[in-house]
DNA sequence: AATAATCATGTAATCGATTACACGAAAGTA
DNA sequence: TACTTTCGTGTAATCGATTACATGATTATT
C-alpha cells in the first residue's frame, strides 16, 4: 500500500534519467524549462516525497538538531524549548529532545548519541554536576556541530552561550528588597559549581556592599529548588541570634516554601518580612500573595539560542565561533516584597 | 579533524571486506569467533561509531518518534513528554517535538514533515479544530507508520488511544460538589469537538441527574482555558437570576479566574461558593486557598502511549491493532470546594 | 561549411551499512 | 578416495538522492 515513489521512478516513467529528475527539481538551471515542468508536475502527480534520510546521508546534514535539558517538565526549559522550536521550523529544522535528570551520565549519553545520530547542532542546558573537561564536549566540538549552552552554561572554547544577565538579577532583586526597608536580607542559593547561581549570589553581595549592608555568611543558605527546602531553610534562618527580615531565593519553589512556612509562623509578609523569587513561574503571579520574581524571558532565551545556531550552522568549519548573548532579567515587582505599592 | 570511521575503514586494516565486519559487529552466527573479536576490538580502537543515517536509509526506520501537541509550555503536555521521553530512551528512540497552536495547518505539516522524516511512530494530541477526515492521517495510516492518541483524542479507525476517564472525571467533582451541599452547579467546558470536554460535560450531567438535581442549560458557559475567561464567565453567572453556588471548570486556569472574580465581590470560598477544576495544574496546590482539581497522570499517560507505540512498532502491518487505553482520573479535593474537610 | 561554444542530459560514483547469493576450503560420510 | 555438508568470507546489489564528468545535440562564429 502507499508504495513509495522515488525519483527513479519518475525517470521511469518519463524515459529520462533519475540525475535528470533530481536536477529538475531541485531547480538547477542545466535543465530545460520544459524538462523542468514535466518533471515537477509529473512528480506531483505522483506523489512524489522526497527521502529525507537519503538526502542526510549524502549530505551529512540531518536537518535536526539535539535540545538537552535537565527535565522538560519545568516551565522554564519547556518555555524554552517551545522558542527553540518556533524559531527553527521555519528552516526545516525538527527538534530532539533529551532528558539528563542532572546525571552526568545521561548527560554525556546524550551527547554521544546526538552526534551518531547526526544532528546538525546542539543546544542544551548543563547539569550541576556537568564537568567542562568531559571527552563528551571535545567529542562534539571535533565532529564541528555547533554547540550551544543556555541560562546553564560552562565555559569551554568555541562554545556559544545565551544566558541572562543573572548577577544583575540578584543585585536588582536585593536593591529592590534594600528599598522596601530591609537591612537583614538573607539569600538562598544554589549548587555553586552552575554560573547562574554563583552570579547570582554576587549580585546579591554587591547591591548589599554599594548599600553599605555588611554581608553575613550565615544568611546565605544552600537550598535545593523545592518547596519542602525553602520550608528548612526558613526554619534555619529563624532560630538564628539575629533572624533576617527579607530572603532574596534563587528559586521560586524555595520562595514559596519560605512563604508557606513564615505564614504558618503568623510572620506577616510583606510587613514583617519580604521574599522575592527567581524564575517567574506560573503560579508566582497566581498566588493570593503574588511573589516578587526575575523574569528570564525563556521564550526569548529560546528563540536567540536558535538563531545562533543558524548563523553558526553554515559557517565553513576553522573559524571557531563563539559567541556570548547576554539577556536582560526583568524584576517583577509584587505582594510578597512590596511595602510600599500595594 | 576526526575522520569518520567506517566499516571500509576496519576492513581495509584488516584485510577483509566490509560485508564481514558489517556481520562480525552484529553477532551474526556465521562469522568465526577469533574474526569477530577482531573486528570488534579493531573498531573500538579506531573509535568506530555506525553511522545512523546509512543504517536508517538501508533499513527505512529512523529509530526516531514523533510528539505533537498543541504548545509544549504547559506543565500537562510537558509532563507527557517527559513520560515518553523516559519511556522511550531505554529503547533507543529519539522523540522529535512539533507544536500546532491549535492549528489545523501546521497539524497537517507536521504529520507530512514527520512522515517524510521516516519516524517509526507518531504519538499525539490533537488541535481543537481537528478534522479526523482530514488525508494527513490517512497518510500516515498508509505508511503504516503507528499513530497513537493521547489525552486529545479522535475516532479513526487503526489507531489507538490513550486517555483518561474524562467522564468520570466530571462526575466525580461533581458528586463532590453534591455532597458539599452545593446545589446550584455551574459548569465551564471548552470546544465540544473535543471528546475530552464532552465527556467532562457528561459526567457532570450525569452526576447531576443521579442525584435530583434539574440540569440548567443557563449554567454552562463555554469558556476558553485562561483565567481572563473564567473572571468573564463568573460575571455572567452572578447576572443570572438564581445564580449558582459552585462551578466545575474544566480548565484550572478558568477555574482561578472565577476565584479571583469571586474574591474580588467578597464572595467567600467555600463557605458561600465551591470552586473545582481540572489538570491539577501545580498552581493549584500551591495557593493559599487550593484548588480542587482532578488530576490525569500525564507522566503515566506518557509512558503509557509509549508501551502502546512499542507494542505496535513491530508487529507487521496487516493486523491493524487499535488499542484504547482509558486511565482512572483522580479528584484532589483542596479548600477551594472542603466546607467539611478542612 | 568547418569549428568552437553552449546546452541538456546521461553515466556512474558516492554517502555507509546490510544481506542474498556465490564460492572455495575444511570436515564429514560412505 | 570421491562426494556431500558445513563453515567462513567475498561479491555485488540495495536503500534514494546528489553530482563530477562525459557525451551528443544545437547554436554561434568566422
Amino acid at each position: 500500500m502507499s508504495e513509495k515513489v522515488t525519483i527513479y521512478d519518475i525517470a521511469e516513467k518519463l524515459n529520462i534519467t533519475a540525475a535528470t529528475v533530481s536536477r529538475a527539481l531541485n531547480n538547477n538551471p542545466k535543465i530545460k524549462e520544459s524538462t523542468r515542468e514535466l518533471v515537477i508536475k509529473t512528480a506531483a502527480s505522483m506523489n512524489y516525497k522526497q527521502n529525507k534520510l537519503a538526502l542526510a546521508l549524502k549530505s551529512g546534514r540531518s536537518n535536526n538538531i539535539g535540545v538537552i535539558v535537565p527535565r522538560i517538565d519545568s516551565n522554564f526549559f519547556a518555555s524554552v524549548i517551545r522558542g527553540i522550536e518556533e524559531e527553527l521550523h521555519p528552516h526545516g529544522y525538527q527538534v530532539i529532545i533529551c532528558q539528563t535528570h542532572e546525571s552526568k551520565k545521561r548527560e554525556n549519553e546524550n551527547l554521544y548519541t546526538l552526534i551518531d545520530a547526526q544532528v546538525d547542532g546542539i543546544l542544551m542546558s548543563v547539569t550541576d554536576v556537568t564537568d567542562e573537561n568531559d571527552a563528551a564536549f571535545q567529542y562534539v566540538l571535533q565532529k564541528n556541530v555547533p554547540l550551544i549552552f543556555f541560562d546553564r552554561s560552562k565555559h569551554i572554547e568555541g562554545v556559544s552561550s545565551v544566558t541572562i544577565n543573572d548577577f544583575r538579577g540578584g543585585y536588582l532583586t536585593t536593591k529592590h528588597l534594600i528599598n522596601e526597608g530591609c537591612r537583614k536580607i538573607a539569600h538562598f542559593s544554589g549548587d555553586q559549581s552552575l554560573e547562574i547561581f554563583k552570579n547570582r549570589f554576587l549580585g546579591y553581595k554587591q547591591a548589599l556592599l554599594d548599600h553599605g549592608i555588611d554581608f553575613k555568611e550565615e544568611y546565605v543558605i544552600y537550598t535545593k529548588s523545592a518547596v519542602e527546602a525553602g520550608k528548612e531553610a526558613v526554619d534555619k534562618l529563624l532560630q538564628l541570634e539575629t533572624p533576617p527580615d527579607a530572603i532574596f531565593s534563587a528559586s521560586d519553589f524555595a520562595a514559596l516554601g519560605a512563604i508557606q512556612e513564615l505564614k504558618e509562623r503568623n510572620i506577616s509578609i510583606p510587613k514583617e518580612f519580604c521574599v522575592a523569587g527567581f524564575s517567574n513561574e506560573p503560579f508566582t503571579k497566581f498566588m493570593e500573595l503574588s511573589i516578587t520574581s526575575v523574569d528570564q524571558s525563556p521564550l526569548e532565551m529560546g528563540k536567540m539560542s536558535a538563531r545562533v545556531f543558524l548563523e553558526q550552522v553554515d559557517k565553513t568549519e576553522t573559524i571557531k565561533i563563539e559567541k556570548k548573548v547576554v539577556l536582560a532579567p526583568e524584576l517583577h515587582i509584587r505582594k510578597s516584597s512590596s511595602r510600599s505599592t500595594f
